[in-house]
DNA sequence: TAGTACAGTTTTGTCATACCAAATCGGAAC
DNA sequence: GTTCCGATTTGGTATGACAAAACTGTACTA
């Protein structure tokens, strides 16, 4: 939490506005999908000019408290966890542009998967293996169009994230491929390669299938150790 | 990435200053450090108002690409993972208030601890080893003062975030002890339940230097599943 | 010469006002 | 009840103004 500006920073007029509707959408007083105010009545209400309602409206909205779309009245956003991974695109993004940034987000992302897969093998239940087996099958089909291949390995690797039933997983899952996804794209098609990854995935089934924690998570680091090493080559880090 | 709205949503003017200023940041043609243009400059050259130079700038702004302290000219920020956290503060403490919020972010933190303390147990070196058994004795001779004792805990946790090397990592640490840290400190103080806390650490500490991940694993989760027990009932959730 | 104090100049934060175009609302017509 | 249309409201942007704070250069002091 940083609400309190550090240092010598004074406040700012529009700050006592935005902590108002931030402490009433957060307590319910303004339910999701109201509107806030007219511009005018907010003036009026807090007896600042307008030009500091527009500056509170536009902070709650870069907070991700409102959804504020131009013209149109700012409505109180539901609550989700994607909106959260939204807030942080722009800083993500520029993250990966520093050295080994790229790296560093797709290390946290083997470590993350690798726990999920681990997690998978001792607690999948059938509906999961269900669910796996039909994005395998549907991975398998679509070798030799490298841009199904892409969708359908993301879709392989997104049941991954649903297996713990934590709502918070499938949007980190999101933001991965959102961000990754600019490198990926970057190699040429190549269905040889696609047909190594899909042997890739089909190991990891495997062994989730056969409940090996530790054989699954080798399986998946391999799988992703060695896409690194394909898509590294698309930027000049060394 | 979300920078397209979706929809009808019509463009703002603030828009091309705004992803002009993003670009210049992220090649580098402002380097981190330097002040924008004063405002009535930027107006003169994208030939727009003062409101929307300082819409953009704002925007800009919560987008964590500048520091704008009020009345000082907004310099480029230094590209780091912790604005990444900062920018998902408030979202992150609206979920907080949803139902399962704080579980779902606590089962998170679980799951990724689970894989810290692995690797841990099969990478850390000397020096690893070294702060740990610091953080460890800190700790220890912390047990009868409760608010130093909440200091060492998380400067022990700490330490396995820091053992992969990645700069992700104890970005994400903080946030997660911002996060709960208001849960954590609405329980009474209780030595003995510090004693207990203590000798988890010390638990994981020796499956570390044992090289065993899965007793590591273990040890964290039912030292995890503990402190969840104990928080939870600080608040009213099932 | 280096450092400091001061006065004049920018620059930001905020306000007031105005105008247009789009969204919304209310009622008429069907 | 639904559709359509005009009046009204409201958000987006521009302009101008002003106080207070930050900045700049200069003169003064050590």
């Amino acid at each position: 939490m940083t609400e309190e500006r550090i240092g010598d920073a004074r406040t700012r007029a529009a700050d006592n506005v935005v902590s108002m509707y931030e402490r009433q959408i957060i307590d319910g007083t303004l339910a999701v999908g109201k509107p806030l105010p007219p511009e005018r009545e907010i003036m009026q209400a807090f007896g600042v000019s307008r030009t500091v309602v527009r500056e509170a409206v536009q902070t709650l909205s870069a907070k991700g408290l409102v959804e504020a779309r131009p013209r149109f009245r700012p409505v109180v956003r539901t609550p989700g966890y994607d909106a959260a991974i939204e807030a942080v695109g722009s800083v993500v993004n520029r993250l990966l542009t520093v050295p080994g940034g790229v790296r560093n987000l797709f290390e946290l992302r083997i470590m993350m998967e690798a726990a999920l897969v681990r997690d998978a093998a001792l607690h999948a239940d059938k509906n999961h293996v269900a669910r796996m087996k039909q994005a395998l099958a549907d991975n398998e089909a679509a070798i030799s169009d490298s841009q199904r291949f892409f969708e359908t390995d993301i879709a392989f690797h997104r049941v991954l994230y649903e297996v713990p039933d934590n709502p918070v997983l499938p949007p980190i899952h999101q933001a991965y491929t959102d961000w990754l996804s600019s490198h990926w794209t970057r190699m040429p098609p190549d269905p040889e390669r696609n047909h190594v990854n899909y042997r890739a995935h089909s190991r990891i089934f495997e062994t989730i299938l056969f409940r090996d924690p530790d054989a699954a998570e080798l399986a998946l680091r391999d799988h992703l150790d060695d896409a690194w090493n394909q898509v590294r080559l698309t930027f000049a880090e060394p």
